[in-house]
DNA sequence: GCCACGGTTCGATTTTAGTTGAACCATTGG
DNA sequence: CCAATGGTTCAACTAAAATCGAACCGTGGC
């Protein structure tokens, strides 16, 4: 299961846009999700702009990410398993997600 | 011109993409842009869902949008023209806003 | 010219968000 | 079973953003 107790994540109807945008405001959680796009990646795996980041800080950046619904956060043996959530993301804000990984890295 | 000094706005190349988003990922923001997207509104006719909020918050909230580049805002008479910059977004960030006006208003 | 109107700016305060160490927890490897 | 790994959570602190009154500024009406 998870590793410490299982993370809640909002169903696809209770996404909100404002959420959303807040959530991938932020350059260093944009670069997360932008590295997601092409699958699942293993927490451990997914690199930072700053190396050396404390794991709680990037705990926290995960969950921002994961209670506005962007990213599903699940156990996979003794690490977590990172999946950006596109089709709920297209259900409810079509051509959102796209136009946003589309756009310039800055 | 302006009524007290000039504002500035951020040339189309200086768009970045987490400033929109930060922008745009607050309620009363987003509200503001949605109504301009038929066409530029006199300040003082753009409706708020507090109707009583004091003109030093409202104008803050022009000052987040004008500085992120959303809002163009210019001096009209004794007022204040606020025009949506349809045009630099969409030529820098392709279908970001159509996606984000287009989404349920929630 | 003067005053009311619509807005901006400043400064102080409150609110919200980010940062981080320490404690804790499952899982895997040995 | 034990220790190391990879992550979450909590609490305390710092930083950033929102709020709002007061002072101020152009413009237009009279």
């Amino acid at each position: 299961m998870a590793t410490p107790a299982n993370l809640s994540h909002p169903s696809r109807a209770d996404l909100t846009l404002t959420a959303v945008l807040f959530a991938l405001s932020d350059p260093e959680r944009l670069a997360i999700v932008r590295q997601l796009r092409s699958g699942p990646l293993d927490m451990a795996d997914c690199s930072l702009s700053i190396p050396d980041m404390p794991k709680s800080t990037k705990s926290h950046l995960m969950k921002v990410l994961r209670e506005a619904g962007v990213v599903r956060n699940e156990a996979n043996g003794r690490g977590r398993r990172l999946t950006l959530r596109s089709e709920d993301l297209d259900a409810r804000f079509p051509g959102l997600l796209g136009a946003i990984l589309d756009a310039p890295a800055s």
